[in-house]
DNA sequence: CGGCAGGCGGTTA
DNA sequence: TAACCGCCTGCC
């Protein structure tokens, strides 16, 4: 089934949007394209910038899902559309000189609402762990325990197991995936969600297991639409001290909140980008 | 080999 | 309630 949809767009970058940290399941291919899964959706991402502006352009999805064709308004929706980002970057340079410098590395960057369900595995999976481990162990759990979503070429996508899926597992059954102490934090979360529903999270998030201040502000960022959230990991840790000599968690806390305010979690994407673009070694991850 | 990678849970004082 | 420590794993 080919659904295939066409959007002009603003202040877009697939390389910004899909590798400043928000998200772990697509990758870049030769081309410069995108392919990966958004929920029950594989999809390749194609985008095709104007002469005159680089971020600005045609984006153009092909959904390779057996979803029912709606338009195109899953993916407006996903990649947050509907937002002036132009307007929240001029808001942030504005406030400070350091952002205004952070954000030109990223002008690109939006931040896409996704699933709350994948948001959750994903980033209960990503603590204590790298990126390219955190994209093999999803890959991994969903390839052996979620539905099948559809193809791309020859590979097939699988769906992250869903609540009950992950709730009937035994850490033993989820050794192959090589999760860790994770796979425990999974089943008992699963186990939670399959139970109370996904409206848990919204008086719940910190209760889950293996849910901690960090992973609860990506989820909360990223999937239910708080868009003050300031996730604090050890990159926003090193370009807090680096570009703002700001150091320790409270501190770097209260500085988000006066300086960056509603607008805190761009900001954040907007600085993690930047460090992550700088570093040495985050030049050396991308070089894989 | 120790250190570390997008922290968290559990224990201790 | 804050500080500390152990933890699965893989890669440097």
């Amino acid at each position: 089934m080919g659904k295939e949809y066409s959007f002009t767009v603003r202040d877009f970058d697939p390389v910004h949007i899909f590798e400043c940290g928000q998200c772990f399941r697509w990758e870049r291919r030769d081309d410069g394209s995108f392919a990966g899964i958004a929920g029950e959706r594989p999809a390749e991402i194609y985008f095709e910038p104007s002469a005159d502006d680089r971020y600005a352009g045609t984006l153009r999805v092909a959904d390779r899902s057996n979803a029912p064709d709606d338009g195109g308004a899953f993916w407006y929706d996903y990649f947050d559309l509907g937002r002036d980002y132009g307007a929240i970057k001029k808001i942030l340079a504005d406030r400070d000189e350091t952002i205004r410098e952070a954000i030109r590395f990223g002008e690109g960057i939006r931040l896409l609402r996704q699933d709350r369900w994948e948001a959750l595995v994903s980033f209960i999976i990503s603590q204590n762990n790298n990126i390219p481990r955190i994209k093999k162990n999803i890959d991994g759990l969903s390839e052996l325990f979620g539905e099948e979503a559809g193809t791309i070429g020859e590979k097939t996508y699988y769906c992250i197991p869903k609540p009950g899926k992950l709730a009937s597992l035994t850490v033993e059954d989820l050794a192959p995936v090589r999760l860790g102490y994770r796979a425990r934090y999974l089943i008992e979360t699963g186990a939670s969600i399959a139970e109370n529903g996904l409206c848990y999270l919204d008086s719940h998030l910190c209760d889950l297991c293996g849910v901690g201040p960090k992973v609860a502000n990506c989820i909360s960022l990223f999937s239910m639409e708080k868009y003050d959230s300031f996730p604090i990991d050890t990159w926003v840790k090193q370009v807090m001290e680096k570009l703002y000599g700001i150091t320790g968690k409270k501190e770097i806390e209260a500085f988000a909140e006066e300086t960056f305010g509603e607008y805190g979690g761009f900001a954040q994407q907007y600085l993690f980008y930047y460090i992550r673009e700088t570093s040495a070694c985050g030049d050396k991850h991308l070089a894989h």
